[in-house]
DNA sequence: GGCTTGTATAAGGCTTGACTTATAGAAGCG
DNA sequence: CGCTTCTATAAGTCAAGCCTTATACAAGCC
């Protein structure tokens, strides 16, 4: 499933608003997700599912609790789609500052190591 | 249509991609997108179909030829989405530098007038 | 151990969207 | 005009994804 796929889901794109504002338990985020869009419990377990396995989010487990937190990894890359289109609506930036701006410098290791997860160039094209 | 579900299709991706170079025919895109992705000329059409309808792609005609040209500003909304995790991997900046690498202070009319087009709110959540 | 709470998985139905082939429409050329 | 080129639309098929209900599993408490 590709970034784009995932961020599709108007829920999972909630979910991750959700989480941004600090890790939440299955049960905290589904509350929310329920009340708001009035689906059942595992519709919201298979989103969380498909943004574990997409690397979206990850999951540490707490007692009987399974917290869920954003993993930004995934996100950095497929907003770096965005590249080769930004010349359309920013402004000029020098280079460096540009690189600066967009985090590339300083995440390079990160992403690396994030993206060891998959999806990392999955379909014929990308 | 969300504007992640149709950036959700690699194909309609490809053919941004290679708008973002300048405009092109629907001949052209469909020669290149199909030797890509081999798929008929139906299928290119129908997407292209898409991007005009939901405003990602602008088309003019000129004689026979109908040209494609990539709209930024459906771009720079779905781009905004990411806003909210940037701070997540990019380095601080302050709120004026921000603004300004994003690009939002002196894109503000564009982006209002460009979002005439719809899908604006169209679903409960956004 | 048995109950309760929290969460995930299984199985099946339904909808959506992307493809195909066939065909239509529009502009230019002889 | 009739033919060719360029592009779009129509109709139908098929697969993927999201939902539901039912159920399983895991941890803590009595």
């Amino acid at each position: 499933m590709h970034a784009f796929d995932v961020l599709g889901d108007p829920i999972r794109r909630r979910i991750l608003e959700v989480l941004a504002d600090g890790e939440g338990s299955a049960g905290e985020l589904g509350r929310v997700i329920q009340s708001e869009f009035g689906i059942s419990q595992p519709a919201v377990s298979q989103h969380l599912r498909v943004l574990r396995e997409t690397g979206f989010a990850t999951v540490r487990s707490e007692g009987v609790r399974r917290l869920y937190a954003v993993n930004p990894a995934p996100l950095a890359q497929a907003d770096a789609w965005f590249d080769a289109f930004r010349r359309f609506w920013e402004p000029k930036l020098d280079a460096l500052g540009t690189e600066l701006a967009r985090g590339r410098l300083t995440q390079k290791k990160d992403a690396a190591k994030a993206s060891a997860h998959d999806e990392e160039t999955p379909e014929t094209h990308e």
